[in-house]
RNA sequence: GGUCGCGUAGCUCAGCUGGAUAGAGCAUCUGCCUUCUAAGCAGACGGUCCCAGGUUCGAAUCCUGGCGCGAUCACCA
């Protein structure tokens, strides 16, 4: 509210529209054309305005322009005590009891920053992983960025609906469980020990290593068949070799042995891939689930189970949550259902052999499956009618946010396309929260390699290692142990969190494990470590009056510069909520601790002689140290009180 | 091949609704703890903003065309 009240870019440009029409005589000018921004630091001067485009009524240099305007608003403006002109750019200073009246505003609210409230309701999906594996560093910036972004739109003043669509059916899990049926000799969470994730995760890389070694085992057997295969020793090797002729084959053309090579080669690969007997046995599987044989369906639920218990922890130490949970398992036969539909609306049309397509070639893309020959329900099918679900159990939302990884955002594309022809209008306000990749310095994760960086290692290894550099630093003395698990907990998980956040989400990001737990510069414990320098100071100050008159004080740089950073703060917000990107908030908020510390090594406090300022300058400093905080609970991180 | 995204300092990233001399952190080097927490501050070093055109008073930012990297176009999810 205090951003609509005091707003000094509002005031000026009004001030510079009507200086324009007076000194020049004109009704043209419209408020878009007078440009105002922040003055560069290198200049004097708070707010600046920029001739160039309002030479057209001027009708003069951009220099006189600028001085005739300084001059009308130095004598019209109250808040405009001073000007200066460099080549076209008009640099304003603004009272020093403009900031300090808004800095008393600021004081005043506790939740300074926060937007009223909008009466809108927006729904948030993020994390909705497999149910057959555990989650890992992807997730990882799934979840901060899914749950930042519903928590920078509550700021925004909606209210938030945070889901995620848990895809506990399909063949992956299929995978799982017949693994386990084959190999797993009964073992439970409980009976070996593990995470029910990472158990279940196992038994899923076991399939995977069987399904192969069947592959390659069919893949011998037929390559026989063909002339140009069958004196080779080492088909895989062989495959390997000719794929990345064929990728080079603009270069250097495949030979005509190449060229039958490799269409033997893919041709039994593919075969085997369909025909290998374990995979036929999974997919048999998955449709006795959807029959819901009564064996497979009650291990499917025991399995998952397993799961979801892993899953809890994993998110109870991310720190995320979720106001309603979607399973695939109840959503996707309201999607087979829309495709009836869609059938008879003619939104979709059948081939012979049963399967269901959307035409989407007026979007000029391909068209899409959304029904299998054999019937069975894919991705699309099922996220069309959880669309649908969601918007029968919250039908006042504004919209469903995806945060979904960015190679997705064709499934996102035609999934609003198709939810549009079928004829819900709210299709239009659904969006693809769409982010880059995470990779590593050695690459791209892969299972196959082993380079998969697993959530809850690498966060018990972020705590382990901020406990380690605070009991070297030894500031926690006095602390019971459970209040430093406390901070060592909020400093690694807030570590990685800032790491990730900080990097805009449409960006691939590197995730360096040495730089990540790096505690100097842009980190979240350079942040908490500023806000635990406003709370020291205030700790020290017993019974805190702050009873300053704000006409007696007079401001330093470094405090004009720290007010205007907090000024800056509801923007902030406001932007992020526009653009989805908590990677505003991280850069503001670093911004604001880097003049924060600039000020706190300049300007002594609680030394300072003059009650008045000293009091002012507590109160600076408190403030700073709230607006740190609710800054950092935007990003999903908490900040300690002492480290 | 079509579509989408990205390309800024040695490295990781800001800046991109066009504005002044392109900013941080890391790394390297130099100062500052008898003074409110040095996980800090001050400074030095470091740039053909991928290339070429175009629009403009003005382009890292917008447009066109290249180049490079990634993703995607699956009866996988």
């Amino acid at each position: 509210m205090i951003i609509e009240e005091m707003n000094i870019e509002k005031v000026v440009i009004e001030a510079t529209l009507a200086a324009v029409k007076k000194l020049y005589h004109t009704d043209e000018v419209a408020q878009g054309q007078i440009q105002v921004q922040k003055t560069r630091k290198e200049f004097e001067g708070d707010v600046t305005i920029v001739a160039f485009p309002l030479l057209r009524w001027s009708k003069k240099s951009p220099e006189a322009t600028a001085e005739e305007l300084g001059a009308y608003l130095q004598e019209h403006v109250e808040e405009v005590v001073n000007y200066n002109v460099v080549k076209g750019f008009l640099n304003l200073s603004i009272a020093n009891r403009f900031w300090l009246n808004f800095f008393e505003h600021a004081m005043q609210h506790e939740n300074y920053g926060v937007a009223s409230p909008s009466g809108i309701t927006k729904m948030v999906e993020y994390s909705s992983p497999n149910t057959n594996k555990p989650l890992h560093l992807g997730h990882l910036r799934n979840n901060f960025l899914g749950y930042s972004v519903a928590e920078i739109l509550k700021a925004n003043g909606h209210e938030v609906v945070k889901v995620q669509i848990i895809n506990d059916r399909g063949i992956h899990i299929c995978k799982s469980m017949l693994a386990w049926l084959k190999w797993g000799d009964g073992a439970t969470p409980e009976s070996v020990g593990i995470k029910g994730d990472k158990l279940v995760g196992d038994y899923y890389v076991k399939f995977d290593q069987a399904y192969k070694t069947e592959i390659q085992e069919l893949v011998e057997q037929k390559q026989q068949a063909y002339d140009v295969l069958s004196n080779e020793s080492d088909i895989k090797a062989l495959k390997a070799t000719l794929e990345k002729r064929e990728k080079k084959a603009k270069k250097e053309p495949l030979t005509v042995l190449e060229k039958e090579q490799l269409i033997a080669v893919k041709t039994i690969y593919e075969q085997a891939t369909k025909e290998a007997p374990i995979i036929l046995e999974a997919q048999d599987m998955l449709r006795k689930w959807e029959a819901k044989d009564p064996e497979v369906y009650q291990l499917w639920e025991t399995m998952n189970g397993w799961v979801y218990d892993g899953f809890d922890v994993t998110y109870k130490t991310m720190g995320v949550d979720f106001d309603k949970l979607y399973y695939e398992s109840e959503t996707y036969l309201l999607g087979k259902e829309q495709i009836d539909e869609g059938l008879e609306k003619g939104v979709f049309y059948q081939k012979d052999d049963g399967s269901v397509w959307c035409d989407l070639s007026q979007e000029k893309l391909d068209d899409k499956l959304v029904l299998r020959s054999d019937g069975t329900a894919v991705y699309m099918t099922q996220d069309i009618g959880t669309a649908i679900l969601r918007y029968n159990d919250y039908p006042s939302i504004d919209g469903i946010t995806y945060t979904v990884g960015n190679e997705q955002d064709h499934h996102f594309k035609v999934l609003f396309i198709i939810l549009d022809k079928l004829g819900y209008s709210w299709a239009k306000n659904c969006r693809h929260l769409s982010y880059g990749m995470v990779e590593l310095p050695e690459g791209k994760m892969k299972s196959r390699e082993g380079t998969v960086v697993d959530a809850d290692d690498l966060m018990a290894e972020m705590v382990k290692n901020a406990a380690e550099t605070a009991e070297e630093l030894g500031k926690l003395e006095g602390l019971t142990p459970q209040e430093k698990e406390h901070v060592y907990r909020s400093i690694g998980i807030g570590a990685i969190k800032y790491y990730i956040l900080k990097v805009d989400p449409e960006r691939q990001m590197l995730f360096n494990p040495k730089e990540s737990i790096d505690f100097n510069g842009n980190t979240s414990a350079f942040i908490s470590f500023t806000y635990v320098r406003t709370r020291a100071i205030l700790r020290k100050v017993e019974e805190m009056e702050l009873n300053y008159d704000v006409s007696e004080v007079t401001l330093v740089p470094e405090e004009r510069e720290l007010i205007k950073a907090i000024y800056d703060f509801p923007v902030a917000i406001k932007e992020a909520g526009e653009a989805y990107s908590p990677a505003i908030i991280a850069n503001y908020t670093y911004e604001l601790v880097r003049l924060y510390n600039v000020f706190y090594q300049h300007v002594s406090i609680l030394k300072e002689e003059n009650e008045t300022i000293k009091q002012f300058r507590i109160a600076l400093s408190t403030k700073t140290g709230t607006v740190i905080k609710t800054a950092m609970k935007l990003l999903g991180i908490d900040v300690p009180e002492r480290m």
